[in-house]
DNA sequence: TTGGAATATTGATATAGATCAATGTTCTAC
DNA sequence: GTAGAACATTGATCTATATCAATATTCCAA
């Protein structure tokens, strides 16, 4: 796992970086397949198509909605990437969380009946929509999609607890080197490319993510790459000590 | 809202302060109250006790699960308080989560089937215990069962949601502000006493979770009290501006 | 009730990281 | 392809907060 390259602030010229714009996660490998699988149970194809559609295309910064906005709808991340962002009263900007391709956005609207924050793609992205009112529809199947649901929300709170215990961590680079260490498991979950990848979000988001100013996640990034552990060509991203990383990351 | 005290250092001695562990919160205002509803729609009692049990009694110190122990049951906090704990790498500890009447908890443990983290009483507490693979016996109030702990666990992403967003503020003196807000409206929404209450945990407990040294957490705290926002003997607490504290948590 | 241990406060110092500033690089729209 | 704008890097400085240390307070068990 460790750095082999004779120039480590390089990228291996081999190594393919593609966009997450150009890569679909497959069906089996979405968090949302237990719930299609449980809707095409009911085999009433005019009922599937109400319940759930397939990939909407939203241009680079499109809204796919926007804070207080009635739910209607659950969301999968088909290709791209998106964030949920805001402010606080000070109108300093937050980002709240980022999803990638086989990511569920939505749920968190469910309770309230409003989406919690304003979500927009960072590239060109595609989702898929679960039109949650039409589940009572399924009727016997029912009781399935809602233990499905149920599994996927269990595992997004894991995911949650996870994220703020990355950013409760006291030090910048360790924060910042768990941050990678996240998107390379989601990315690895999703079947997608784990060790060579392209950054969707600015330096920027990152910072109003991880809570740090934007100068320190630059220079982190730059630590990180000196130690030999990343290398990073603006937002090309080559990972090549996965156990250092966990290291610094404190995992 | 402002701190009328001539003594801004004292509590208002006409205050009470109860523990939590003297207090129940009612099942009204339970966040599993909806679940023991639909449970007990069947008007099967023998089922509904297979379901349900209630008040679990749990001594200080006590271990209601430890991590990775095989997930049965999700719990609800009737009285007391509980910590999600455990500990990084390093053996630095950390402190995942509190849990306060009314609150759930093991909804992380459902995808996986082992709970994630160790939860310790913070002091005397007791529990009610839903027996979480007894749901298929409710038959055709199910699906109504599963639609409620869906929208807890909606509500509980949003409760972690905010807490990251907690987490991820700048400056100590805004997270510790912002984790009182939360615990104030926690109470608040459980009706129990919210202006006035005695926390549970230790400066260390908060430090740990806020992810800030302890002598930090007690600096903040006595710089709050300066400002006349907060007055605290120990672990008594009374919140004298709420306005004031929400404009220092940035909310 | 009291003594010892756990917890909390406060001060002094060192340092990580925010902020200000200047420059370089990479996108994107035309 | 090119120009302008957005994004990223790096340096210098200053401040917030971690760390070290000493003392005070509170809690709990005997």
């Amino acid at each position: 796992m460790n750095d082999l390259n004779i120039f480590p602030n390089s990228l291996d010229a081999a190594v393919q970086v593609t966009p997450l714009s150009q890569q679909e996660v497959a069906c089996d490998h979405c968090a949302m397949f237990g719930l299609c699988e449980e809707a095409g149970l009911s085999r009433d194809t005019a009922l599937l198509e109400q319940l759930v559609s397939r990939r909407t295309a939203l241009p680079r910064t499109a809204e796919l909605f926007q804070k207080d906005a009635p739910f209607h709808d659950i969301y999968a991340v088909k290709s791209g990437a998106l964030a949920a962002v805001g402010e606080d009263e000070k109108g300093k900007r937050k980002v709240f969380g980022f999803y990638f391709p086989g990511d569920m956005l939505g749920l968190d609207a469910i309770n309230s009946g409003h989406y919690q924050n304003t979500v927009v793609a960072l590239e060109k992205s595609s989702v898929c929509r679960l039109h949650y009112e039409s589940a009572p529809l399924l009727g016997e199947y029912q009781a399935g999609f809602y233990q499905q649901l149920i599994q996927a929300m269990s595992h997004r709170l894991n995911c949650e607890r996870w994220s703020s215990q990355l950013l409760a961590t006291q030090s910048t680079e360790q924060r910042l080197a768990a941050f990678m260490v996240y998107l390379c498991s989601q990315f690895k979950a999703r079947g997608l490319p784990h060790l060579a990848f392209r950054l969707p979000m600015t330096r920027r988001d990152i910072a109003d993510y991880l809570g740090m100013a934007m100068e320190t996640v630059s220079r982190s990034f730059s630590s990180l790459q000196k130690k030999g552990i990343v290398a990073l060509q603006g937002r090309n991203t080559q990972i090549n000590d996965v156990d250092g990383l966990l290291e610094i990351a404190g995992l």
